[in-house]
RNA sequence: GGGCGUGUGGCCUAGUCAGGAUAUGGCACUUGCCUCCUAAGCAAGUGGUCAAGGGUUCGAAUCCCUUCACGCCCGCCA
């Protein structure tokens, strides 16, 4: 496979090194640091050869520096303060990356070959019991933008959002819909908001007549045995709820592939194969009707280290059905990645170590995000200190449209209404993207709704400014094989541009969002600069041509970017 | 009590996995720049014991140990 000019130069600075360090009988692992900026751009220090080679590191720098030829994409090579420093042939760097980049469009950052790995990436799987709110709102964005990067990286990549019509939860709801009347008006004219009044309703009936627990029980164990009629009525309110919820979704732009029912391993009796396969294991054991596994040599810690995974009663777990859907799964995908709040790890180790025991290799890899909290503590329902995120959305575009009137006075209603979804909507997931998923947020509204600075609208007028120069620029050469560039602002740009396909394939191979978005803002920095400092239709011949390839690419690159994000790139707000 | 995660200027944050050259950006604050390709921008400035202590190393935000703070978990819930 044919890689990006910048990962050949590195490969190349690598062999040479290999040679060098042969050659002066020193061994060492080849390591190469991005170099400050004057100094080239890659580093090799030389400090950890000093004691074997008994001299020092700056003269034993130089002493490489001095076996080292430039060749195809090294273009010098040279020792400081005991480091060997190699800078890239820039002007075959820029003519390459710039025509990989204008030719490849909407691909470009993505491998020529698509890899024939599958990768299946659930996300979100909230219960289908009301709207999202802000709290939840993490999994669907990092899950989303993760799957685009892992596209973009050249896996085949499937999304699904596992349904859980099964548990307790979804019987009280629906039980509340069989039995009470909504007695409060719904906060919106939408299925997950009408029917979360009722599993409210229904959780507050519970409490004051306990009594009314045996009759939940049942409508439990009706469902885990199949009777139609509970079936059918609870199939019924989720499927409301859960396409209510993908609206929600949608306005993200978030698109689910596929919805797997929990119910199916229900019916299908895979749990109680499973069941059947860990009852038969070493490491089971029973306690009044119950079966549990003992998974303290799983590495399983804490005040409890059994696992159990059938009731008194026989019924399954939720643990043990997650078991049948993994199983499942891996019929379905090579690598399966999970996006969980960090609640769940303890039991996705239960889920790892009972997957062990019953002889199944693949595991699943996870990616767990801390909770969203509010500045006035935990987002709960229940005490209705919570956002919810359709209010999030709706706020979202409401203020990106007072900056839009505030800036245009040129544009159509529609078109302004079109920005400010674009803007707003792009705000909300940067601001998710950007964070590391173990790190925990305080939510806050001036944050969520940045503007400016590191943000998505930063990115998307570096990306409107690029479109806005294209679209003046008339005809220009674009097969021009002479690119010039002399400013600084023009050769960093050109260097973050060549970039862009190994911040998309770590990003993928590291299952990280927030590189991406990182890397998107300092492109856009530094698009911002060149923008500043050097005039492009004012240039004239060769120069103007380059000039407007460095656009385009710019373009082509802030828009990829922007794409993996999930963030829409308009050509002008 | 135990397990896992997080801790970087007033606030948010990158860098931590693979230790390396003056610790990255942003917000806020101060000050400049729109007869010039969109000022949602650019430039300059103020502000840091990288939670604390110890250790390893030529070199530690990064690795090891201890402590502290915060979050999550330790259900026959999901």
């Amino acid at each position: 496979m044919a890689d990006d000019p910048f990962t050949t130069f590195k490969k190349q600075a690598e062999e040479a090194l290999r040679k060098a360090l042969a050659e002066l009988k020193a061994e060492s692992p080849i390591v190469l640091d991005k170099a400050p900026s004057g100094m080239g751009d890659l580093a090799f220090p030389c400090f950890p050869l000093a004691k074997q080679l008994r001299k020092a590191p700056d003269a034993i720098a130089k002493d490489i520096a001095s076996r080292i030829q430039p060749h195809d994409m090294i273009d010098k090579v040279d020792s400081k303060a005991g480091y060997v420093n190699f800078s890239v042939s820039f002007d075959r760097l820029a003519k390459s990356t710039l025509n990989e980049a204008i030719a490849r469009k909407g691909d470009y950052g993505s491998p020529e070959r698509k890899k024939p790995t599958r990768i299946l990436v659930e996300h979100t799987s909230v219960n289908p019991t009301g709207p999202i709110h802000v709290g939840r709102a993490r999994n669907p964005i990092i899950g989303d933008t993760l799957a685009r990067i892992l596209r973009h990286a050249g896996y085949r990549v499937d999304t699904e959002f596992y349904v859980n019509d099964v548990g307790r939860q979804v019987v009280m709801m629906t039980w509340g819909v069989k039995h009470l009347t909504a007695d409060a008006k719904p906060e919106r004219d939408k299925d997950d908001y009408r029917y979360v009044l009722f599993y409210q309703k229904a959780n507050k009936v519970l409490e004051e007549k306990p009594e009314l627990e045996k009759e939940i029980g049942q409508m439990l164990y009706n469902l885990e045995h199949g009777d139609p009629e509970t079936v059918r009525l609870t199939h019924e309110v989720c499927e409301r709820v859960l396409a209510a919820i993908t609206d929600t979704l949608s306005r993200l732009n978030i698109r689910i592939d596929n919805f797997t029912w929990e119910s199916r391993f229900v019916a299908d009796k895979s749990v109680d194969r499973i069941i059947e396969r860990l009852k038969g294991s070493e490491f089971c054991h029973e306690e009044g009707g119950a079966y549990f596994l003992e998974l303290e040599s799983f590495g399983i810690a804490g005040r409890e280290t059994k696992w159990f995974f059938t009731r008194a009663d026989g019924t399954s777990v939720y643990t043990t059905r997650d078991l049948a859907y993994h199983m499942d799964k891996f019929t379905r995908t090579d690598t399966a990645v999970n996006i969980l709040g960090e609640d769940h790890k303890l039991a996705m180790q239960e889920l790892a170590a009972a997957l062990s025991i019953i002889g199944v290799e693949k595991k699943p890899e996870i990616v767990y995000y801390a909770f969203v909290s509010l500045p006035e503590g935990k987002m709960s329902t229940r005490k209705g200190i919570v956002v919810n995120l359709d209010d999030l959305v709706d706020e979202a575009m409401e203020r990106a449209y007072e900056e839009v009137k505030k800036r245009r006075t040129d544009l159509s209603e529609d078109k302004m209404r079109d920005i400010s979804r674009i803007v707003g909507i792009g705000a909300l997931r940067y601001n998710i993207a950007r964070v590391q998923a173990e790190k925990q947020i305080v939510f806050k509204w001036e944050d969520a709704l940045n503007f400016e600075g590191t943000s998505a609208p930063f990115i998307q007028y570096a990306h409107a400014r690029a479109c806005s120069i294209l679209e003046k620029a008339g005809d220009w050469d674009r097969g021009s094989s002479e690119r010039r560039f002399d400013t600084d602002y023009e050769r960093a740009l050109v260097k973050m541009i060549a970039s862009f396909p190994t911040v998309v394939s770590e990003c993928a191979e590291y299952r990280k969002t927030h590189v991406l978005a990182v890397f998107a803002q300092d492109l856009a920095a530094q698009f911002n600069q060149f923008y500043r400092f050097v005039p492009v239709l004012k240039a004239e011949g060769p120069a103007r041509d380059a000039r407007l390839a460095l656009v385009e690419a710019s373009m082509w690159t802030l828009r990829n970017a922007l794409n993996c994000l999930g963030i829409e790139a308009p050509t002008e707000m």
